[in-house]
DNA sequence: ATTCAGTTTAACCATTTGGTTAAATGTAAG
DNA sequence: CTTACATTTAACCAAATGGTTAAACTGAAT
């Protein structure tokens, strides 16, 4: 074996990831880059020829990394109910202490649309997921109101992405302590799954 | 009078308005600037001496800029029906071609917390609005369910802020063109009202 | 022992960028 | 006319930054 190539890509990977996410490209640094993974910027270049080209790679992988396991919910046996709440609690769960992620996501996404290209394909999964398939059989059968997918999902994803974008604004303006939001973001695990489904059951 | 003084001055916040909002902090150039007012980066700094103080200036009034129309449609004599109506129209119209202004909000505040201080007495009149009041009056009626005050607003602003600041990716997924998005938005003038209405009335 | 990719060191380079300076010009007001 | 601020021109500076280079070193594989 050649040393260990797979461990300091891994290693660069890891610390570019980090302060991408962060700072954004535009604000993040190569220096910063190899000192946060441990090496130098001879070696940073070594495996990266530029920034742009490991800006992309990071990129890239960002949003993919997160969203298997959201369309793994939509696609599980469980019933609408059980979905959204998995959904909105996994959603909280995993960006409650990274909401720098999203925030990223949208800056880079508003900066340069193209890098969409990346994205779009791990979104189809959730169009054609089995809840979404739940959703129209229960439109058909007269169970829920016909809504517009798109106006759905957004709906479940506005409710849950913004709460945790808007962290500083809220815990600011409502004066919440770290405890206090946290239990704000556990409320809206019930909260958020109740209000979805209001909207679309016909009484 | 001193010729053109404030002319100036308003060019060039006019013209770092345009470019930070769009590139953000890191992201803007101070010649970009100085470009878009048609000065020259000495006249840019004989007003601004630096970068920050410029970028502070923009900053700090790009919230506040906004916030009293929407306070004022909290506070007129509407009924909560027709609030909610008007702010979710008002909000959607301002943004709809501008919505990397709150995507640059919420990317500063992140990258520097401390940029809070200019914002949070301008959303201080949200909470107090009439409008909240409405909603108190309501609850103990028992016409609605109770309801936490930072969960109503941060569900309002949440459907209206996230459909706006997603777009690219909306338009996309859904396979929307600009006229099928406009129209997207349209219907969420309805949808975000009823929507808030259902899950605050009691059966 | 040799080879070869991985890695470090450290100097170096070119460009970008924020910021300054000085001198000349314009222009309105006293 | 003179004063005083506004503005331009154009050169300049220093620091930051992305990126390169060459030489030496390391350590596993052949």
């Amino acid at each position: 074996m050649v040393k260990t190539k797979v461990d300091s890509e891994e290693l660069i990977l890891d610390a570019a990831r980090k302060v991408f996410t962060r700072k954004g490209m535009t604000g993040a640094r190569m220096q910063e880059i190899a000192d946060e993974a441990g090496i130098n910027k001879a070696l940073l270049h070594y495996y990266f020829r530029n920034k742009k080209q490991l800006f992309d790679a990071i990129f890239d992988d960002v949003f993919p990394r997160f969203i298997p396991a959201l369309i793994q919910i939509l696609n599980s046996d469980n019933s609408i109910e059980e979905k959204l709440s998995h959904f909105v609690s996994h959603y909280i769960d995993e960006f409650s202490h990274k909401a720098y992620i999203p925030v990223f996501i949208l800056n880079e996404i508003h900066q340069n649309p193209e890098r969409l290209a990346s994205m779009s394909m791990a979104i189809e999964g959730m169009k054609t997921s089995r809840f979404m398939v739940q959703i129209s059989e229960g439109i058909e059968t007269g169970l829920y109101h016909p809504i517009k997918p798109a106006h759905l999902l957004s709906n479940l994803i506005s409710l849950s992405v913004f709460p945790l974008i808007s962290q500083p604004l809220l815990t600011r303006v409502f004066q919440m302590d770290d405890k206090e939001y946290m239990q704000f973001l556990e409320e809206k695990k019930k909260l958020i799954p109740e209000l979805i489904l209001e909207s679309i059951k016909r009484n």
